[in-house]
DNA sequence: ATATATACCTAGCTACACTAGGTATGGAAG
DNA sequence: CTTCCATACCTAGTGTAGCTAGGTATATAT
């Protein structure tokens, strides 16, 4: 479960370039280390939430001899949204961090 | 959102000493640096979920010429799971880390 | 000819954080 | 002394987001 974190873990799967439903998943999958292996179910309705919210653009493309694909890329809006959560999850992560770490002062 | 990581931080609260209710709402505020300042329709029912779970107990105390407070106070087995929930952290915020952060390698 | 991998889609479920209310008591302010 | 506030607890209901479990279709491999 990724809760709440998900929009910018796709938002950064497309800050490289442009890529398809099944590329994201397999970037997302390798670049977390297959920590994250994520359903269709998952991310095909983010991908849609983030381009009706104007973060993302998408259009059909078939590469010679393929099947059809809906490539996405981020807008500018999804840019500044990325940079957002980004400096979201470090503040969240640095957070959790110092309570799970106890944030009592140590004894010497 | 906490979403999925509010259980690791509430065991992590009372890992140290037996808190009560406003007090573990406290500590978390503090020890997040007022990043989390969760409201008692949060904190409670996580409380009643993890005692239901057997991972921490509680007791009615009064001190002196004050309100009565309930103590919770980690069990065994949730000392147990605050190391197993920790260790997940540790995966996720990882992972999370290294895709925020784009994991191609920098040109040089 | 059949199976497998690729590629997309969505209705509905569930879990869970949160909203928005409520009760009660101790101490401070007037 | 009574009114207000902070402390302290509780919970019914809501919103949502990720996931389950289904579906369609095409290209390649067997």
């Amino acid at each position: 479960m990724l809760k709440g974190h998900l929009d910018a873990i796709v938002l950064a799967a497309l800050e490289a370039e442009p890529a398809h439903g099944y590329g994201i998943i397999a970037t997302i999958k390798q670049g977390s280390g297959n920590t994250f292996d994520l359903p269709e179910g998952t991310v095909y309705p983010a991908l849609h939430r983030l381009e009706e919210a104007g973060l993302l653009s998408s259009a059909w493309t078939t590469p010679q001899g393929g099947r059809r694909r809906r490539m996405y890329s981020l807008t500018r809006a999804g840019s500044a949204a990325l940079a957002s959560r980004r400096d979201a999850w470090g503040r969240f992560s640095q957070a959790v961090d110092s309570l799970l770490r106890g944030s009592r002062t140590w004894p010497a």
